[in-house]
DNA sequence: CCGTGAGTACGAAGATTTTCGTTGACAATA
DNA sequence: TATTGTCAACGAAAATCTTCGTACTCACGG
């Protein structure tokens, strides 16, 4: 099995990378009590996913200890971008405004949340320029 | 089965469910040749995904006429709320900004899709003063 | 009336995802 | 050393997705 850097993680892979990016590297153990809060997997699942995604190469494990630490091979940043990407192509035809649109639509957006998208985009203006 | 409004496409039902709110409602021929131009897929697997997606409520279909006629049962512009809401959610906690920045990373915005971007939250802001 | 072509329905196979149960290794401790 | 608890490996079941092949139906032109 090769494994370069993209494999879009499926939803439950997903879940897990959001902890493994928030603790950094961790053991079953951590991911799956980390995990408890939001769903309610047993360990082995937690434990077979990361298996699975160490062989698609999602994470790497380090085996030094009997409990093997797992981390994300991607930065979160990374595979955030990739998601986004997906949809942007998939749904909006690479459309920034359209999906804009719609992540706006159907929400109460703060005064403070539209005033960091400002921000952004002026960053984002001035760096491309 | 029930049938009620919620429920998140797959990837090739999407690229139906495009079809159909571009061309309005369509046979599965129409679909189907629609299609060819980006997927090349069997006739039956059209017409397949498309009685899967009828049984979903994904769409409804009109009988009338011997080559039954499917048109999509919610607006593009829900669905596509839907999808992105989705990404928001799983992806970003559900900041839109979070959202922004990796949409905008990774890719070349014109400067015409920045100034539209910026007339959207100009929009937004003035609706919901 | 019969064959042909356009359509739908049905079923099913293969891939992928999601979820565990079971087994066996190992290590600490009583 | 026997027991108990922690872990990884394996396999497998169930659900969902994706893709067709096959069979049956109906209308129409000869």
């Amino acid at each position: 099995m090769s494994n370069e850097q993209p494999q879009k993680p499926t939803a439950s892979e997903l879940e897990i990378l959001r902890v493994l990016w928030e603790r950094g590297p961790s053991t079953v153990r951590d991911v799956h009590e980390a995990l408890q809060e939001k769903k309610d997997l047993g360990y082995t699942t937690v434990l077979k996913l990361l298996q699975i995604m160490t062989t698609k190469g999602t994470v790497r494990r380090n085996e030094e200890q009997r409990a093997h630490v797992y981390e994300a091979c991607q930065p979160a940043t990374e595979t955030k971008r990739q998601l986004v990407g997906d949809v942007l192509q998939r749904v909006f035809e690479g459309s920034a405004s359209e999906l804009m649109i719609h992540a706006l639509e159907g929400r109460r957006t703060s005064k403070e949340e539209l005033h960091e998208l400002r921000r952004l985009l002026d960053e984002y203006e001035r760096r491309n320029r």
